[in-house]
Parts: structure tokens; sequence; C-alpha cells
RNA sequence: UCCUCGGUAGCUCAACGGUAGAGCGUUCGGCUGUUAACCGAAAUGUUGGGGGUUCGAAUCCCUCCCGAGGAGCCA
């Protein structure tokens, strides 16, 4: 091994000499006495350094050890209940490494503009570390879900030929002989074979979007996962959001302890994310939206204060069902019992997070497809491809997609997407 | 694209028609248990750009630029 230790393995090591390396996240000094809190694996331990029991040099480093400096330190870990975290390290020598000159973030407040100029450097900082592990513990979660459901991992294209569902604005980049491809604003057409070879599949990566949003609730850039599973009907999809919901909340709680609290979260709304989540047909939402005194009317769509108020009416996480088609993707399986309505499915999460999941049962019939292609006036040829899926062999399949940063957002319970992703991509900023 | 608010020191903000200020950060000094340490001192400004009103503009008006929040769209 190299030697180091890192400040997580301390509780284990009291008593003994250690050897860390890592930045100076703050420091205090008292005359002959001083104090550095050191970052080092995304945690913090308090260094603690006498002038009598250290060396001429070690301290001159103390006093060189500016905020973000890189210093490499020698000492025994000691409790103590006076320390942060409630062990020390009682140092007997400090080397300065690398002298930070006018690190930008200072303890104090930031506005959100200088911040994302620094993102690069904000990541540091200890709220912006614990959403960071969240979404790690999310991210991770999301693969053992699906693992083990015996779903596989199938990655979609990035780059693609067309729009997957039409309207949307795309991001353009030019690809040689073939004219323009787009960057894919969903995996979900690509991931309907996939089913047919492998049963149960899932895709987990970034998408993109250029609408002109200017919100928290949107990135141009973001990460979703989409189940898609052969065979799967309208009811088990729902029963598959909702295990998959209540699965990754219970991973954040058990392993995100410490970041949530340090990010004040209050974990009883994560608890109380149990089964079963109410499920509201679309007309029942517009009755309770109109209860609550709300002019909306049957066929107009949900904005952000509809959901909000959806979600305010329960205590946990909402299912939206049967749509009417016209608000849908063309793609979406009809209800047999009514086929103006779609089997469609928006998980609509609590405390103004919004809509977290959306997806539906696939329409499996070739000529009904084809004709609805055509009512949405899209190029038939470009999915020649995807109609083939209903011409060998066809099934009954259903898949939904989750906003990968909307559920980090609900979860670490911070109000803006830009925070919950390293390296947020906005509609004004691409930098850093 | 539309609506609302904003742009003053490195950062966060105050001054709202009459000499440009504070806290933090920085630099220097003090302090042996600090927790965004504390105490003392110092340095730091073409008040976003341009134009106008006025004896006088950071302040009022016009315009442009930039930022934040929201709408639509969605995850």
């Amino acid at each position: 091994m190299s030697g180091w230790n890192s400040i997580p393995e301390l509780g284990a090591l009291v008593g003994e000499e250690i050897r860390l390396r890592g930045w100076v996240d703050r420091r205090r000094s008292s005359g002959r006495i001083g104090f550095i809190q050191l970052r080092e694996s995304g945690a913090t331990v308090q260094l603690v350094i006498s002038r009598k029991e250290v060396d001429e040099a070690s301290w001159e480093a103390l006093q060189s050890a500016t905020q973000e400096s890189t210093v490499a330190v020698t000492g025994t870990a000691v409790a103590d209940p006076r320390s942060p975290g409630g062990v020390e390290i009682h140092v007997s020598s400090l080397a300065l490494v690398h002298g930070a000159d006018g690190y930008p973030i200072t303890p104090k407040e930031h506005g959100a503009a200088f911040l994302m100029d620094h993102r690069h450097l904000w990541l540091r900082s200890s709220r912006q570390r614990a959403v960071l592990r969240i979404r790690s513990e999310v991210c991770q979660a999301i693969h053992d879900f699906h693992r083990e459901r015996g779903y596989y991992l199938v990655d979609s294209p990035i780059l693609t030929p067309a729009a997957c569902e039409g309207t949307s604005t795309l991001f353009e980049t030019p690809y040689f002989d073939h004219g323009n491809a787009y960057l894919s604003q969903s995996g979900q057409l690509y991931l309907e074979p996939a089913a047919a070879a492998l049963g149960k599949v899932y895709c987990f990566g970034p998408t993109f979007r250029a609408e002109k949003s200017k919100t928290r609730r949107h990135l141009m850039e973001f990460w979703m996962v989409e189940p898609e599973a052969a065979f799967l009907d309208f009811k088990g999809l729902t029963e598959l959001a909702e295990d998959f919901v209540v699965y990754l909340a219970g991973r954040v709680l058990e392993h995100c302890a410490e970041p949530l609290k340090l990010l004040e979260r209050d974990t009883s709304r994560l608890e109380a994310i149990r089964k079963p989540f109410p499920r509201l047909r679309y007309a029942e939402a517009i009755d309770l939206l109109r209860g609550q005194g709300s002019a909306i009317e049957f066929g107009d769509d949900f904005g952000a204060p509809e959901e909000t108020s959806i979600a305010e009416a329960f205590d946990r996480p909402v299912m939206v069902t049967h749509y009417p088609t016209s608000l849908k993707a063309f793609y979406m399986q009809p209800d047999p019992d009514d086929p103006t309505l779609a089997l469609a499915l928006d998980v609509i999460a609590p405390e103004g997070c919004g809509e977290i999941i959306g997806g539906s049962q696939r329409i499996h019939d070739h000529d009904l497809l084809l004709s609805r292609l055509k009512e949405h006036d899209l190029p038939i040829e470009a999915f020649q491809w995807y109609l083939d899926i209903r011409r060998y062999g066809t099934f009954e399949h259903s898949g939904f997609g989750m906003g990968v940063e909307r559920f980090v957002a609900w979860m670490a319970g911070v109000p803006h997407l830009r925070e919950t992703i390293p390296y947020p991509r906005t509609m004004d900023r691409i930098y850093p």
C-alpha cells in the first residue's frame, strides 16, 4: 500500500500513528496552537498543531497553509469530544505540498452566478460533496435494482439520426455525409428492440433537450434511466415504478445518513415513501384540481403549479395514469376500455419536485403504430426499424424513464437541479 | 420566446438626488482548544456599457449588455 491513511478509516485507528494528505478546508489559529480542518476522501478531520510539539518547519507550514492548500501530515489519531467528528490528529509534523493563493470561495455567502462560474471549485464545498455522494448512491442503486430483478444494461446511442418523439428541439451536429445527427433525448426507442433480445433491459445515460427552459427543474443535459420489459403490462409497469422509487429511497436512507444530516434533510419525508402510492386517473386529477378552485379543463396538460397541487394532496408520491392520448407520445398504447386514453403513467414527487417518472405501455400492433406515426406527421421511412419490432414477433411491452437529477434533488432536498449534477448544462451557461 | 427582479470593493450587500460604506476574504500584529474562532490595524471602487435630465446622478429617464427567478416544454 501507499502508506497513506484515509479519513473514513480513522475511527478504527485511534492511538496509532497516522499519515494523511489532503486539502485545507478551514484553518483557525490561536497563538501557539493551530487547527486545520483537513479534507480527504470527501470527509474532513481536525488537525491540531501545537507549537511546542512540532519543529520550526512544521510551524512555518501551518502559517503558509492557506485555504485549499495541499498538505501532508504525520500525527496520532486521538479521540476528543471537542473535535467535530470525535477524532482528531495531534500533529507531529506538517508539510506544505502546495500553497493555494487567493481561493475564491470563502466561508461566507456567494451568489448562484459566482458559484456556477467556479463550479469546478464549488464541488469541494461540504454541501456539494453531500449532494454528489447521494447522487453516487442513487446511480449505484439504479444498477443494483435492475440487476436484482434480472434486467440487462443495454446502452442506447447518444448520436441519433432523427427525433425520437418528433416535436422536441434537439441538439444538432454535422455527421459526415449523412447530414445532421442529433443528440439523444431518450433511449427508449432503441431499448424496445433490445427487449425482444434480452427480455428485461434498461439504459442509463445522459440525454439532451435543446428546449429553451430556464427553470430550476430543467437542464439541457441530464441523466435518465429507462427500464423496458417484454410482456410487462400496464399494471405491472405501475408496480415496477413504485418498487423502483421505494428501493432507491431506501438505499439513500440506508447509505447516506451523513450527507442527509449535513443537508439538514427531513428524513421523515423520505421514510414516508412506502407502497402503495396513490393511483389517480387523469380525469380524477382534473376533478381534484377543480375542487381546489383550478380552472383547468379536461384535455389540458398539467403545469408545474398543478403538479404541486396534486402532490400536496397526498403524503407520498402520486401516480397519475390514463391521460388523453392527445397529450402523450405517439407510441403509447390506448386503453382498451377507452381508446381516447393512453396507458400512460407519470409519477409526481412531493415537496415541489414535480414529475420524476414518465412511462407507458407501448403500442405493439403494427398498423396502429403506423397510423399514429402518420397522425403525428413523422417520417415513416425513418421509423421502419422501429416498426420491424411489430413485424417480427410483436409483444406487449412497457417501460418508463426517470430523471436522475430530479430524483436526487428530491432525496437531498435541494431546490435547484444545477446542484445535483457535477457540471450542469443550462441554457445560458456551458462553462466550466 | 415572454413576464418579474437585479448589476456598487475579490465575495455578500448598504447608501435611493448632495463627500462611496459595512461584514467576510486579503495583508500585518495579538491570543494555548478553535468549531463560518476572536481582538486590533491597513489596503482595495471608471457604482455593467452608452446616451439623456439636473447646479449636482450609484440614485431619475432611454437604450444595450449581463445575471437571477418564473412561464411554456418536459425528466
